[in-house]
DNA sequence: CAATTAATAT
DNA sequence: AATATTAATT
């Protein structure tokens, strides 16, 4: 279970190549294809996957060769046993019993995507019903011969370009929880990157966000100068940290149940409407159905940084 | 090496 | 304005 990790994010996504494309089959998922090898990497259906001698060697029975037919018989079988049951966490093995919610919110978390070659407003959404891939959003034009270095040959190799990370408010709420969990004592760059799950998500991405997050949570503790009538309607009063006990590591016992923490899809998408998510900056404990904070802002959850 | 923070860059 | 990056420090 476990992976680990130590090593720093790699881009092993994308490079869903048009891998066929015939019309023919209509319960295709496209989403699951993305990120795995084409045909012509795998090895073909009629080739065993190990050598007859070898599997008489060690006394197990070689496989039957498969065939299309089978291949598609399974697919069916599987979609159609996923299509009722909604995907329950399967990364949720983290930390014991860390997130044991299969979930039914089964949360999109997006990324956006900043085109650096562009300025101002420019954030690319990418739908994730469409066979969209990151690289297709980045790439103005696609050469038909791959260059040496082209990205998509091997994107986990080191790509240093990694594009700007948007936080989203599916994106900071799963920090906020993160971070609500471990305690904002224990609450450290790393350990929250792991445990966020999010693909892609760098270790750095998670510490400048934390920097900010801690720069917002000094402004609420000490609001010295109560603050000008004018910036106190976005944040009602939420004790920005545990307040109420000398501040501990309270690891255990979350005030509320966390989302399932699902592997996440580097690329996922929101729907249009994904604003809709206030993000209060309540660091421990939280608000949940209750709708507490609605300081609603269209733009990301920046408003509730923002000083104003 | 990882974390923190402040400063600075894009 | 939001994020990234860097430097200095722990």
């Amino acid at each position: 279970m476990g992976e680990e990790a130590g090593g720093d994010g790699e881009f092993d996504r994308f490079s869903a190549e048009d891998c066929d494309s015939t019309g023919e089959e209509d319960e295709r998922v496209i989403d699951w294809e993305v990120g795995l090898p084409n045909g012509e990497d795998l090895t073909p259906l009629f080739q065993a996957l190990v050598p007859p001698e070898l599997a008489s060697a060690f006394c197990v029975t070689p496989e039957l060769p498969r065939t299309a037919l089978d291949v598609h018989r399974a697919s069916q079988y599987t979609i159609s046993k996923l299509r009722r049951a909604a995907p329950s966490a399967a990364a949720t093995a983290a930390l014991g019993s860390f997130f044991p919610f299969p979930s039914e919110e089964s949360e999109t978390v997006a990324f956006e995507i900043d085109d650096p070659a562009e300025e101002g407003e420019s954030s690319v959404r990418i739908s994730r019903l469409g066979p969209v891939s990151p690289s297709a959003a980045l790439e103005e034009t696609e050469p038909s011969v791959p260059l040496p270095d082209d990205p998509r040959v091997d994107p986990s190799a080191r790509n240093p370009k990694r594009p700007r990370l948007a936080w989203t408010p599916q994106l900071h709420k799963r920090f906020i929880d993160v971070v609500a969990h471990l305690g904002v004592k224990n609450a450290v760059p790393k350990t929250i990157m792991q445990l966020m799950n999010v693909d892609g998500l760098s270790r750095e991405n998670v510490a400048s966000h934390l920097q900010k997050y801690r720069l917002y949570l000094k402004r609420m503790k000490v609001p010295e100068e109560p603050q000008s009538p004018t910036d106190h309607h976005l944040f009602p009063s939420i004790p920005p940290v545990t307040k109420s006990m000398p501040e501990q590591h309270m690891s255990t016992s979350i005030p509320y149940p966390l989302p399932a923490m699902m592997h996440v899809p580097i690329f996922g998408m929101a729907p249009p409407n994904m604003y809709a998510s206030p993000i209060g900056m309540a660091p421990g404990v939280g608000h949940q159905g209750d709708g507490a904070c609605h300081a609603l802002e269209k733009r990301h959850f920046n408003g509730a940084f923002k000083r104003d």
